[in-house]
Formats: structure tokens, C-alpha cells, sequence
DNA sequence: ATCCTGAGTGTTTGCGATAACAGGAAGCCG
DNA sequence: CGGCTTCCTGTTATCGCAAACACTCAGGAT
């Protein structure tokens, strides 16, 4: 194997230095270099210090496979989710990783091309055969909870999102209350009744934004319009929009999320109908544009950062061995803006 | 060292499988297993069978960490990143991640707290320690050019949205172009000059669309108006816009992203002055809501996601070792919505 | 028959790190 | 002063895989 050692062959570019470069360099052994970086304590603070310059001469760095090959630990967390272009998974992969980054955690990503069973599954197998320490999968979806069914002995799981009874921890928002929070704040404004524009109905949080609704409107007696459904798309909220504005006594309407919101604005703003004066809306995400909507848009505001830094803690105690049922409910906040006002 | 070999010890979870016990179920040796994954063509059709029935037998699994110890190749490419919440880094990562899925590829991400040299080259550290095969810088700013022009030798790394002259291939939007044909379109519908509302000026984008807005305002001999700077969000568009608005000059602006036109808009309106009919606007993005806008956007199509194809496309040849200058430009798109009209 | 070829498979070695144990020097005790 | 910690450092084995090389055996060429 001609692999070039330093000096022994001046054309080719010069390895870079392991561990025993460092170690002949401060005149220790391989074994002393390592745990100068693993466990300082256990060396003397003057062999310490000339290893540290070895390490800085001649900028070694640690082979991490190596490292995990021994170890079996990887320093690298997998997440797996839908669509990073959507606001709500975007801002929690961001929150995520930015608590990885904080304990020293590498990210992995593997996205899905469709949410299902069989991809999910795929997607943790993607990241299982990197030996990441354990998956965050943010895919809020009815389908979700089967492909968390069978997971693999040994590897850590944490859900973002999800609904009740999944075999693992999940940290999530509280849609219901969020929802229940919006569909009692157009009530106390007089309104008699809520109408619900909902996301498509396997998506978690969609459900749980309708359950929210509902049982606020019950438990105040009032009459439960049958709720519309949107795919999340300000398209779709436009066109549902249409709709609802051509019907006189539609007075609220809480839409399942912003995007739609904004369709839902422009589709009343074309019928002639004012908001607030004529129907009050409210949204949910509270994305960074809500409050430059026109109107600015009432809506639930969920912290995504916090859900990911939630979800990546509740992780890292799994890695450490800790079992148990975990959930942690991150509550969400009503921002009251001008897109609502009293009953006409 | 007890490791609970199957059968030792009937408590312990059974270890995952390793070549070894492929070879001994499927009766042939580890190094015919490892061919049988790697160069199937090497192996007898038959022998290649029985490998296959044991590796599914025992569920096995390839150790990357060990792979990578002998091979030197992870299959993991990293990607530097600014803030994954924003809407063309979002697409971006999703395109890339896309790409990466197609080609067996993982992606692992290092978000940065900040924009500097320093920060970007800690991403880059962070990412090679764990031994990735290349890295895609998306930071179109400034400082990535510094941050860039130190990089450890024999690592791959690709530039998204970079400017000229960096010492890495680029893969990019062509903003000049996409801003030149977006003032074009204006002066086209008779503005006597058009007004522009940039990004933060150390923000690569930034800077090509106003250069591409002041050559053809140039071009055209036109007074071109000092460009006004905000930073991205809908609230700077809307602090701003409200500045623009009582200037009655200002028939025609360019605005640097869709965000910040949505701030525009909606000081103009506050105002009284109508859109187009009084004042045109144009963003830049074409974010999925432009369309929904009040009035709908006219603005430039940017195709993040061909973006990140061709940055992952680029990386796969410099991994491959094609050497030398490379910059794969984008075009982008006028789209023309109703927030543009004849002057007034 | 002898040699060669090449396809198919096995053996050995080493990638770069850490775990486990071993050893040597200093300090403390009775 | 012998023996026992305690502290520090070195030696050896090992993680799981693939590169390099060695070997076997059939079929042709000589």
C-alpha cells in the first residue's frame, strides 16, 4: 500500500494526522492522545498541554467513523420528515437543530416523498444504517403512528406532533386548546356561531384543530357547521373561501391555518364582504406575515422552536436509557389582531 | 468483554447481525458477502442467492461506520446553512435533499447562528468531522466568500446563490437577469423610472437584483432613484412602503422578495393609494401565497429547487474529482399577476 | 501431459479509534 | 521499611468492513 507518509513521497498531498502522529509528536502514546480528548482529567495537566499542541500542529482531528465503530455512538441525530418547505416542519427542524447544535449533535435529514407507511419506515432505515443515536420523525400525519408501529429494537424515537397513543414520545403543540382558544375568542365576540375551514383530515394537527373547535361550539350549545376541508394551500382557502362567503349567515370563520386564512381573506374581500366588519377570521401559525395580512390576520401563534427543542431533549434522555411514556405539550398563544371583531 | 453472543446469553438482546454471521449462515466467507453487496458480478448467480436469502434472514445490515473506516466515503453530504426558516433556503435544502435521496445520499445539515467567516467555517469543520463527502455552502452572503476561501484541502464543496469569483463552483439564480426583466416589465408599461425596495446589502441576492435594476434603469437612461434597504421581512417592507407611499412620484416599485412587497402593499393601501391602478409593485420569490396577495403579486419565479439539483449535481462530479470553474445559472421567471398596471 | 488463464472464493491485513487491563512511580499507612 | 493505594501512562485487543493478495479449479492452448 503506497498510502504516502509524510516525507516518504514529497509530490503526494500529506494525509491528514491521526491520532498517532499527534501522539509520536508529544512523545505519549495513541492511548494517552485520546483521552487527553475524552476524559482530560485523567492526565497529567503538563502532558495534557503539549498533546493540545501536538492536536493544534498539526490540526488533527479525530476520525469520527473510527470513533463510532468503537463506541457505537455517532454524535448524529436523524430526522425525518415530509416537506421542509412547510412552514410548521421547517421552523421545528430549525428549533431542532439548533438544540443539536448546542450539545454537540450532528442533524440528519431524510425527507419523504409521500407520507406513508412504507416511507416512513424507508426513512428511518436510511437513517438507522448511518448509525445516527436516534430519529426525530416530524410527520404529523394519521400514517405516522403505523410506521412507528414495528420500529427497531435499540434505536431511540422521538415523534413531533403526533397524536395520542404512539408507542414513543412525542412533543407537540396543543392544537386543541389552540383551537378552542380561537373558537372561543370569536364567540365572546358575539358571533353564534364558528364556522371551520380544517386541513385535510389524516393530518394531525388538523384533527386535533377540529376537535378543538367542536367542543367548544357543543359545550356552549351552538349549532356545529359542518367543517370544509382545505389541503393547507392559500389556493385552497380561496376557493373554499368562495364558498362560504356567498352564505349570509357565515359571521366567524376559524381556518386551520394562515396560508388558508389568506385565501379566505381575499375570497370575502372579492364577494364584497368586510372583515371584520362583516365576517370575522382567524387563522392559525401565526407565520411572520400574519400580522401584514390585509386585514392582519387573529391567530394562534405555536412556538415550532420550542416543539424541536422539546422533541430533541426528550431524545437525548431516551439515548441515555431513560424509558417511559413522555409527552410534552407546548401551549399555544392567541394573537388577537384585526381580522376579528363583534357580531354584525 | 461480554457482548452476549446469540445464545450466550438468552437474556441479552441479540446483537444486530454482522457480515460474519451472514457468511456462516449462508456457508462461504465474510469477503464473499461483502462482494455480493458491492460487486455482485463477482459472485456465482447461486452463491449470490444464498448470501441474499441470509442476509435477509438476519435482517442485516452494512455497518457504515466500518465501511467508511476502509473505504473513506460516507455517502453523507453536508449542507451549510444560514436559517432553514427562510423560504429560499428552505427550498433549496428540500431540492437538494431530493436529489440526494435519488442518488443513496444522506444529507446532514449545520445551521449557523450567524452569518460570518467564523461561523462558516465552523459548519464546515463540523461536517467534516463526521467525515462527509462534500459540502454545499447555501449562505448567499458576503461572508461566505471569506469563509470560503480557506477550505481544507481534498473536501468537495459546492456554493449556492454565491456571487462571482469564488474559489468553488456555484449554483445559482441568475438575480440580475430576473431583476432587469422585472424592471423592464415596469418601465415597459410606461413608468417614467421604477423605485426599489433591496435586501440587506451584504446579501449576495440583494446585490444582484439591484444591479440588475440599475443597468437597465441605466440602459434605458432613466433617473434612478436611491434604493431604499430592508431586511427580508414583511414588517421592513411595510415601514418602508409607508415612506414610499407619500412620495406621489412613485409610480413603479421593484421590491427585492414577496415578503417584503406584502408590506409594501399594505402601507400603500393605508395610504390611499390603489394598486396598480396608482402604484405598481413587483416582488421576487413567487412564494406559493403570491398569488393570493391583495392585489395578486407580480413577481419573479425563482426555481429553488433546480437550484439545489444542479449544487448536489456539481458536488457529485467534484466528489467524482472533476476538477476546474463551474457556475450553473438558473433563469428565473416574470410572473405577471395584477399588482402591476399601465402608469397612471 | 504441461502450462496458462481467469473466474470464483478464501486469508490476511489494516483502517483509526477506544476499552480493558497492565505496569511503574509516588505517596501513605502502620 | 514493606505493602497498599492512587495517579498516570502504556500495551493489547477489538469494533466491522474491504483491499490486496493467495489459492483452487475448470477449460484451452501448446
Amino acid at each position: 500500500m503506497t498510502k504516502g507518509r509524510p516525507g516518504e513521497n514529497p509530490a503526494e498531498r500529506p494525509r491528514a494526522a491521526v491520532m498517532e502522529d499527534v501522539a509520536e509528536l508529544a512523545g505519549v502514546s495513541a492511548m494517552t492522545v485520546s483521552r487527553v480528548l475524552n476524559a482530560p482529567e485523567k492526565v497529567r495537566p503538563e502532558t495534557r498541554a503539549r498533546v493540545l499542541a501536538a492536536v493544534r500542529e498539526l490540526d488533527y482531528r479525530p476520525n469520527s467513523a473510527a470513533r463510532v465503530l468503537v463506541t457505537g455512538r455517532s454524535g448524529v441525530l436523524g430526522v425525518v420528515c415530509f416537506d421542509t418547505t412547510l412552514y410548521g416542519p421547517a421552523s421545528t427542524l430549525f428549533g431542532i437543530e439548533q438544540a443539536a447544535r448546542d450539545s454537540d449533535y450532528l442533524v440528519s435529514i431524510a425527507s419523504l416523498p409521500a407520507l406513508n407507511r412504507r416511507w416512513i419506515t424507508r426513512g428511518i432505515d436510511r437513517l438507522r444504517s448511518q448509525s445516527v443515536d436516534g430519529v426525530i420523525v416530524v410527520a404529523p400525519h394519521e400514517s405516522a403512528a403505523e410506521g412507528l408501529r414495528n420500529l427497531p429494537p435499540g434505536l431511540p424515537v422521538v415523534d413531533v406532533g403526533g397524536g395520542a397513543d404512539l408507542p414513543v414520545p412525542v412533543a407537540a403543540v396543543d392544537q386543541f386548546a389552540g383551537a378552542a382558544r380561537a373558537t372561543r375568542h370569536l364567540l365572546s365576540l358575539g358571533h353564534r356561531t364558528v364556522w371551520h375551514l380544517s386541513g385535510p383530515p389524516n393530518w394531525i394537527d388538523a384533527s386535533g384543530r377540529v376537535a378543538g373547535w367542536r367542543s367548544v361550539l357543543e359545550a356552549e350549545g351552538r349549532e356545529i357547521p359542518e367543517p370544509l376541508v382545505g389541503d393547507w394551500t392559500a389556493h385552497s382557502g380561496y376557493e373554499i373561501g368562495k364558498r362560504l362567503a356567498r352564505e349570509p349567515g357565515v359571521t366567524a370563520i376559524f381556518v386551520a391555518n394562515d396560508h388558508m386564512a389568506m385565501g379566505v381573506l381575499r375570497a370575502l374581500r372579492e364577494t364584497g364582504r368586510r372583515v371584520p366588519e362583516d365576517v370575522s377570521v382567524v387563522g392559525f401559525d401565526d407565520v411572520p406575515e400574519a400580522a401584514y395580512f390585509w386585514p392582519p390576520l387573529t391567530t394562534v401563534r405555536q412556538n415550532f422552536g420550542e416543539v424541536g427543542r422539546q422533541a430533541f431533549q426528550l431524545l437525548l434522555d431516551r439515548i441515555a436509557g431513560m424509558e417511559g411514556e413522555a409527552r410534552r405539550m407546548v401551549e399555544p398563544e392567541l394573537v388577537v389582531r384585526e381580522s376579528t371583531g363583534v357580531s354584525p
